[in-house]
DNA sequence: ACAGTACCTTAACATTGGATTAACACAAAC
DNA sequence: GTTTGTGTTAATCCAATGTTAAGGTACTGT
């Protein structure tokens, strides 16, 4: 098994659910953290800074929705990945929870093998986010500033629509590393994907236009590289 | 579009849908199975081992939380992910149906991009775990990069076609074992293969070229060796 | 609230490079 | 000499990508 040392803070009012879900986790080498309400897991959140927390709607004192908002609200927690459990995915519309700031919502009731799945997902693409923690990418005549969102070319600086960046900067944080089309909707678009993947190709040619078709790379039937 | 050869099993009882699905799937370049109820659904499962199973939950004969039951009996397919097909009204199927152990559901209608995109996360992290843990092949003054999907050769960057490249990492997997054609066609190529097996040599002949002759050795009769 | 704009996405058409095949050349085995 | 297996080349075909334009949607500023 490999150690997998990312925390998770799991909030529900139910022992049941928190004991199954505690347990699961910790047999994948999680590191399990526990709360049993809204103003609980605000103040974990604070205090462990988990990497992501799987919170039930539905709870006494305050509600998941409010918790979610006030963790979102905070500039050192609002990073926080925040995964919502829901008795329907139709209820997680109407109370919408997206507004709240929830990342994403998983369906009760919870299997095992689902929750696992989307937690690595998540895991996994925060992880390739922190690997370039450093906001700035700079190659030869190219800085990619995310803080800013601009880019620099020849000492010029040019602004990308949001899709044409985001895209720009997922390639360059592995410059050299193909990636499948698959990879850069999961990646760049999210979790339920409901986009052509030809979408891509054309975000591909306007980059290559602002930036005199440097930079990305097509290999025929594999994908793109920086 | 990749060539993707991961098996799909389909079960429902109505040709509609049954037929629907299948071609939405074949499209994406699935190789998919059916079955028209739960009894011939394990049957197939054992026998083809499928990487997925969509089933719809009300079947005659036997149903598919029975069906999904002793699939996840059996440690042979206790493996296979199985999504349901509801219809959006049976939340008690629901329910039940993660009890019997399906690891997801969608519900009806079926949305093609929904299920595909599903689909595709799905078998992907079950794939990727596993390609990712040597991406870098090495041997005296040659190095294979199935990351960058690249090839350095006496300290030169050469980029290979894909099929090219392909056929190269496959023999390079195991240096000194011959590989027949017929071998090689099932594991470069994939399992429908309509390629006649002399499209092994021109490959052969190309990656030579690129490797001044190096590395690809002919065994007569029998096939090529690293 | 409205118009105006920029952006995203898709579909259609154009283009290209790789994959495949067939044909012929060559060498070894018999 | 014939047969069998492989090397080599060139022509063809097609799937993947490049490209463009049009429609729709979400912003922005007023």
């Amino acid at each position: 098994m490999i150690k997998n040392s990312s925390k998770i803070l799991v909030v529900d009012d139910e022992q049941d659910i928190l004991e199954l879900i505690r347990h699961t986790l910790n047999k994948e080498g999680y590191e399990v953290h526990i709360a049993i309400n809204g103003q609980q897991a605000v103040e974990k959140a604070k205090k462990i800074l988990p990497d992501l927390i799987l919170m039930d709607v539905m709870m006494p004192i305050l509600d998941g929705m409010e918790a979610c908002r006030q963790l979102k609200e905070d500039s050192e927690t609002k990073e926080i990945f925040i995964i919502f459990l829901t008795a329907r995915s139709e209820e997680f519309a109407e109370l919408a929870g997206f507004e709240a700031g929830a990342d994403d919502y998983i369906s009760k009731p919870i299997r095992s093998r689902v929750l696992l799945s989307r937690i690595r997902a998540i895991l996994r693409r925060n992880s390739t986010a922190q690997e370039t923690k450093n906001p700035r990418i700079e190659f030869q005549d190219l800085i990619i500033d995310r803080e800013r969102f601009v880019v620099e070319f020849k000492n010029q600086l040019i602004q990308f629509p949001r899709k044409e960046f985001e895209l720009l900067a997922f390639l360059a944080t592995k410059p050299g590393r193909v990636f499948s089309r698959d990879e850069i909707l999961e990646n760049v678009w999210g979790n339920e994907v409901l986009v052509v993947d030809r979408t891509i190709d054309v975000h591909v040619r306007k980059i290559r236009e602002k930036l005199a078709d440097h930079y990305i790379q097509t290999v025929k039937g594999v994908g793109y590289k920086f």
